[in-house]
Parts: structure tokens; sequence; C-alpha cells
DNA sequence: CTATCATATTCCAAATCTTGAATACATATG
DNA sequence: CATATGTATTCAAGATTTGGAATATGATAG
């Protein structure tokens, strides 16, 4: 795809980037929040490589940036906007907002995921 | 692209079908309102048979509907959020909202468009 | 420095999308 | 019915995307 000069061809440049599948997973597991690739590999159990591929392309453009904290790379979004194109046409396919909640399997090993599974186990230990 | 059935799936399925650019420009250019094949033609400058496909594609993926009236084939949007989407994937682009608004042209000879010319035609004398 | 772990990159074949050309179909008119 | 006009469909070549496999890089621990 050549640089989209006119409003209509940025427009589906932009729509183009987000409507892969695994690119609306990846960028619906981010969030508000932060995400590194490890935890999207447990997450959506796909395979680090190819995940690395999709956050590589929406680096490219400028859908989401990255930062580095040691071994780890966190990632975010750019501009949270992309999350209400996600909800619309989740709304427009018939999809509740609750259904787009990409549950947590916290089986990443990363400080700040390992946080969270501390969080889940003492919730755990609360009810038993 | 075979049914698509998780939510990121349906998700990735609808806004492909909106992500490409002349697709973009069809939406755009029905808007709230209704649109011939001719009027399309007239406006975006494209060739009849591919106009024809990139709507035969949105119907389709029930994007838009369509209603004959004698010789003439009208389109209008199934669902107005398809406009919100472009809307916001426009915003995040850096385009303005008057950006959107694809210039008339009128060169389209359908009853309906006949009449929005005799509006046009009629300011003009307005102004002589 | 070496090993290891997290992540990135390159390469490539298959699948899909894009878009032009030709043609078919439907409706209205005479 | 024949013709003209508006719209739809089919076909196909080229362009792009997808996603797998192998490998490279960058940071930290020992």
């Amino acid at each position: 795809m050549t640089k989209p000069t006119k409003p209509h061809e940025k427009i589906g440049d932009l729509l183009t980037s987000i409507s892969n599948p695994v690119r609306v997973q990846i960028l619906l597991a981010i969030g508000t929040g932060e995400a590194c690739v490890c935890h999207l590999e447990a997450l959506l159990e796909l395979r680090q490589a190819y995940i690395s591929q999709q956050l590589m392309l929406l680096r490219r453009k400028k859908i989401i940036t990255s930062r580095r904290e040691g071994k780890y790379i966190y990632y975010r979004l750019v501009d949270p906007k992309v999350l209400d194109i996600i909800r619309v046409a989740g709304k427009m396919a018939g999809i509740s907002d609750e259904a787009l909640v990409i549950q947590d399997h916290s089986n990443c090993e990363c400080p700040k995921c390992s946080s969270s599974n501390l969080q889940s186990i003492s919730i755990i230990s609360e009810k038993t």
C-alpha cells in the first residue's frame, strides 16, 4: 500500500490496519493499559513470532507504541479511540461489550503479570 | 473469508468490509440518505461495473440494502453507525469532518438527482 | 564471555483482495 | 418485440495479506 493521501484513502488504510482479527484481539488485550508480548502470547495462545509481526505492523502504522523495561517490552495504544472503532463495529455485529473483554489467563511470567497472578491467587485463597 | 464466529473475527470481518477506500467513499456518499448507482458514478468518477461490484460486496455483508424504483436502484445504509466508525477513523487520521463530505457533482440524470440539480440551478439563478 | 530469555526480523508459499474487461440481465419505451 | 438505459455478474491477472518456519538481536544472569 503506497502512502495514502486523500481522506478516504487514509481512513481505509487505518481501518485496514485494525481489521485483522488477531490485531483486533491484540488491541482489545492491550486496552487502555499496557501489555508485553509474553502476556499477549499467553492470552491469545498464538506463537510469539506471529504476535511480534502483528505488533510490528501496528507500530509502523502508529497505532501502538512500545517501551522497553529490561528484558520486557510493553505496548500501549497511541490513541484509545481505536477501541471506540472496535466497540462500534462490535455493536454493529451484535456483540455485547462484555464479549469484548479478553479473559486473563495469566500464564505470563513477566513482573507485571506476576503481580496480577498474585492477586488472583489471593482471591482464590480468600474463597478457600 | 469463511464465516466468522468469534467476536474478534466478526469485528475483523466487518472492518475489512468497510476498509477499502472506494467503499469508504461509497458509504460516505450514501450517508444518511439514499443513492443510486448512477449518482455514485457521477460523484466518485469511477466506472459503473466497479461501483456495482463494491455495492454487491457491501450488500452481501449486510452493510447496505437496496430498493428498486423503475430502472433505478437506490442504496442506503442498514445501520448509520457505520458512519461513526468512518468518522472516528477519520479523526484518528487527522481528518476534519468537513473533509469527509463528498462534494455533489450532480452529473447524474436519475429523477432524484435531477431534482437536486434543479435546486442548484435555482440557487444559481437567484444569484444572477 | 556465555547462556538464556524476551522479542524482532526475514523469507516465503498460500490465500485473499483488487480492479479491469467483457458481458448479462432487468425495466421502460416505442 | 426491439432497443436503450441502468445495474449486476463473471472471469482473470496482478497486488497484497496471511501466517508458518527459521533465525537474529538485545538484555540480563551467572
